[in-house]
DNA sequence: GAGTTTGAAACT
DNA sequence: CAGTTTCAAACTC
């Protein structure tokens, strides 16, 4: 049947000529042609995945031993909400301070409040409401009008020292006139609330449960919501409801209980009572004064993903701190995506003990000798020393690298919370589905110094959304902006951890990379894992996009590039930079590789690429270097980066192996064959899933019921025909085995379909709005001309001699048929424009021609007129119409024979249709001629 | 390692 | 917007 040599058929976008899954499948024929058809005309935009939403913005603080559904929870949080998420106990106290920030005054609320406005805190074991274990000092603001919310630290909050994690103490939020609705029935499954109306000096009392309590697994979960309406002195926005919602979990409470997700406002959290408990001591000390500490800063830089926010902890070995206080402000913005956290003091940990270990996370405020900028830099660090709540089991060992997550929907905080003291000693090991769902956040933020810049300051204007400056709380010059871009200090002695370290790959193993924002294109494993590579620039500065360090948010480090800027001690100019490219691009930071529709796992370019030369199977080619397709938005020329490319199937195959083998040698290296065994199971169901999965919804009811009736039928002819029972059964499993390839056989047909669905999209370019109809006619075997049929100019011109290279798989695969393809661009090539057509020709000669069938005739012709009429015209009488024609057995094209293009109209609507053979072929190229 | 090729970014 | 130049990485020898 097959009348074209397997290779041609592999070339060919077998969507329109490929037959055989119709006829040989005549029941599905007409809704795969109907989908062929109906996805050709429907051209819609996939839509990325590069983009996270931007509109939610969520905070969350997940404590380093958040579990996995801590981590799954923070990624669902939703619009505007602030959740303080942790897994395990966290005493926190709040109280506000003098200061005119903050106003919290309480409402009602529940736990199922719709707001979207809505911030709400949640945590675990919170001692909020366990019993005031810790005090969370840290005055809050919340701004409505902004939709900030503000943790302002007070001068002089004394809680720090006192604030022993496993001290009781009384927590409370102080606030004039204000209101703390509280949550926290200890003995009720539902999460219940209590109203706790805080006056001048109110106090938030304990709402746990009595130790005698047995409860049960959802009644582990106790639910602290407390309602602010705030009301800030320098807004006079609408009030807006914030809720801060603990889930409590009851200390000494089974560990299988586990905890369901607890839908707060938009917050959804999940605790795992399982977990040891931990304390997280959140205060605030008085001290403003700003450590300098050279060396230990925090990046600060644009991220790829204006969506979040993430706090790259410089990891170092810190002591162990008696400290417990730990002074953190933090300012969150929701509505305009602020996130600051300020630390006051240099040496003030943030605790969180665990009954496991301690870990401190430092934050540091560091300035920059030289520069006016203040850095931040957050240190965990663990001991084994069990502090505050010391309730729960003890024990375990290893403290694993725990992604925290301040999450604010679009605007994402990640922590890994590795202890410093014991990164070497990780392990590797699968990690959680909890780090997992961070990693795959791989756009992130970090917090970029923005104050003290008054040259730039006001030019900020056009940063990317979600960019704000953030005022310091004290009004001082201290400010942070949140930029949607990655940039982290490269430290070179302070070593540092990776982002996203947290992926499917042992990545935590010790090795201290830079962290950084995925490479596009790759995915967060391997940007990851792979230790990013140098740059060379020398002419750039290290602050064009073409410094792939500074096209990914990072600050240059180990590079061999000369005179960089691209460092803090160039931080205005590296600003200046990052402004000019976000105003030239305000995604510049962008990934590029984003994710088609929902459901598909393909990526694609964002933008697309252009090659030319490269034939998209270069590293030349942005979406190959990235591992994917080409995708309609591509405006390459002799693409072969195409799912059924034999070149690239066979350049995969070559990288595969050649990937194989390199792990194969560095597992021998390093005698971690087993790492082996599992790389090689993940990439089974990769290759596998690209070509063979078969659709599983193909066995449908109907499928079924036909297979059922086969068999059925099977078994009557053998019941009248008295055959022996053994016969009946055999007869009866070769039928079912007949059912079973057909079905196999139409689902594979199906997806065959699907796939050139997706090429025919990638072919009906913008300009083709009747490509529909076109594939109809090819699919009618009939000779054709092609016009574009909206409006051209030069450069869309050059789109459609593109699209010749893709349409001569379809001509070549019905050589049988003598199928010719007529290209005609009437009336719209300028003079330049011709040149850029020949051009292009000239591509279709070197690489694409030589993919030709020499033995077969295949004329291209490509007709110019002055005007559509004219070129419709020409088609029939043949006449007035410069066109060239290809001789495809010499395998030449002289393009000098082509003459000029004289027309200048750059605009001509052109209707295209069957036009029959109206032009003659010729053997060789036709001289140019004009009447 | 030097030189070339390539395509994105930057520039005009 | 379109064409050209610059740039650094990818590639070749």
């Amino acid at each position: 049947m097959d009348v074209v040599s397997p290779e041609l058929n592999s070339l060919l976008p077998d969507e329109i000529m490929d037959t055989e899954a119709i006829e040989d499948v005549p029941h599905t024929q007409p809704e795969a042609t109907a989908m062929v058809l109906s996805g050709a005309s429907d051209d819609t935009p996939v839509p990325m995945e590069t983009d996270t939403p931007m509109a939610s913005e969520s905070l969350g603080l997940c404590s380093g031993a958040a579990s996995t559904e801590h981590t799954r929870a923070l990624t669902t949080t939703t619009d505007s909400a602030l959740s303080i998420i942790s897994g395990s106990q966290i005493p926190i106290s709040i109280s506000s301070s003098s200061s005119p920030l903050l106003t919290l005054k309480s409402t009602l609320c529940t736990s199922t409040t719709k707001t979207t406005d809505c911030v709400t805190v949640t945590a675990t074991d919170c001692s909020v409401s366990t019993g005031g274990l810790t005090r969370l000092t840290a005055p809050f603001t919340i701004s409505p009008a902004n939709h900030q919310i503000i943790l302002n630290k007070v001068a002089s909050s004394q809680a720090t020292e006192a604030a022993k994690a496993a001290g009781p103490s009384p927590q409370v939020i102080k606030q004039d006139g204000q209101k703390l609705l509280t949550s926290g029935d200890t003995k009720s499954h539902a999460p219940q609330f209590k109203v706790v109306t805080i006056g001048g000096r109110t106090e938030l009392k304990p709402m746990l449960g009595g130790p005698g309590n047995q409860l049960t697994t959802l009644q582990a979960q106790q639910l602290k919501a407390v309602q602010i309406a705030k009301k800030t002195p320098t807004s006079s926005a609408a009030p807006i409801k914030y809720i801060i919602t603990k889930t409590i979990n009851s200390k000494g409470l089974s560990p299988q209980t586990s905890v369901p997700s607890v839908i707060t406002g938009r917050v959804l959290t999940q605790n795992s009572s399982g977990m040891p408990s931990r304390t997280i001591t959140l205060t605030e000390t008085h001290n403003t004064s700003i450590q300098s500490l050279p060396g230990k800063k925090i990046a600060i830089s644009p991220l790829k993903s204006p969506s979040k926010v993430t706090v790259v902890s410089v990891a170092s070995p810190t002591s162990n701190s008696t400290q417990k206080s730990v002074t953190l402000p933090v300012n969150v913005a929701l509505g305009q995506q602020i996130l600051t956290v300020q630390q006051s003091t240099s040496s003030s940990p943030v605790k969180m003990a665990t009954n496991q270990g301690t870990v401190q996370s430092n934050v540091q405020q560091i300035q920059v000798p030289g520069s006016r900028f203040h850095y931040v830099r957050l240190v965990t660090a663990t001991t084994a020393s069990s502090t505050g709540q010391a309730s729960g089991p003890s024990t375990s060992s290893i403290q694993t690298a725990k992604p925290m997550v301040v999450s604010t929907g679009a605007v994402r905080m990640s922590v890994p919370m590795i202890a410093a003291q014991t990164m070497k000693q990780v392990a590797p090991k699968p990690l959680t589905s909890a780090a997992q769902v961070v990693t795959t956040q791989t756009q992130q933020r970090l917090i970029m110094p923005a104050t003290p810049l008054p040259q730039i300051q006001p030019n900020f204007t056009n940063l990317p959304p979600g960019t704000v400056l953030a005022p310091a709380p004290g009004g001082g010059n201290m400010g942070y902006a949140v930029v949607p871009a990655q940039y982290v200090t490269q430290l070179q002695q302070s070593p540092f951890v990776t982002l996203a370290s947290s992926s499917g790959f042992p990545a935590a193993t010790g090795i201290q990379t830079q962290a950084r924002l995925p490479l596009n294109g790759l995915s967060t494993a391997e940007a990851t894992s792979r230790p990013r590579k140098p740059c060379n620039c020398t002419k750039s500065q290290c602050l064009k996009l073409y410094c792939d360090c500074f096209a990914n948010g990072e600050f240059c480090n180990n590079c061999n590039c000369n005179n960089c800027f691209n460092n803090l001690e160039h931080e205005t100019e590296r600003l200046k930079a990052i402004k000019t490219c976000l105003d030239r691009n305000p995604e510049a930071f962008k990934p590029k590789i984003g994710k088609g529709k929902e459901g598909e796992s393909d990526r694609r370019h964002s933008k697309g690429c252009n090659c030319k030369r490269s034939g998209c199977l270069k590293n030349y080619c942005e979406c190959y270097e990235a591992k994917i397709m080409c995708s309609s938005i591509c405006k390459c020329i002799g693409c072969k980066n195409f799912e059924e490319s034999p070149e690239r199937k066979t350049l995969m195959h070559l990288a595969d192996a050649a990937e194989v083998r390199v792990l194969q040698q560095t597992a021998a290296r390093t005698k971690l064959s087993s790492q082996i065994s599992d790389l090689l199971m993940r990439s089974t169901p990769v290759i596998s899933s690209e070509s063979g999965r078969l659709p599983y919804t193909f066995v449908t009811k109907e499928v079924l019921e036909a297979t059922c009736e086969c068999l059925m039928e099977q078994a009557k002819k053998a019941e009248q025909t008295h055959q022996p029972q053994a016969e009946a059964e055999r007869v009866i499993l070769e039928e079912f085995g007949h059912c079973l390839m057909r079905i196999i056989s139409s689902a594979g047909k199906a997806k065959r379909l699907e796939r050139r669905l997706g090429l025919l999209n990638k072919m009906g370019s913008s300009e083709l709005s009747s490509w529909p109809r076109m594939v109809e006619l090819l699919m009618s075997r009939q000779s054709f001309c092609f016009q574009a049929s909206t409006t051209i100019t030069k450069r869309s011109a050059v789109s459609i001699v593109s699209m010749v290279l893709s349409l001569r798989r379809w001509v070549l695969a019905d050589v049988p048929r003598k199928l010719s393809f007529f290209f005609a661009c009437g009336g719209v090539v300028a003079p330049d424009g011709a040149q850029k057509l020949r051009m292009k020709l000239k591509e279709i000669n070197r690489t694409a021609i030589q993919s030709w069938s020499p033995a077969q005739h295949h004329p291209v012709y490509l007709a110019t007129g002055t005007s559509a009429q004219q070129l419709d015209a020409s088609f029939s009488t043949n006449a007035s119409l410069e066109f060239f024609e290809l001789d495809l057995a010499e395998r030449s094209l002289d393009m000098k024979s082509c003459g000029s293009f004289s027309s200048t109209h750059r605009y001509h609507k052109l209707v295209w249709g069957p036009y029959g053979n109206g032009l003659r072929r010729s053997p060789i190229w036709r001289p140019y001629r004009r009447k």
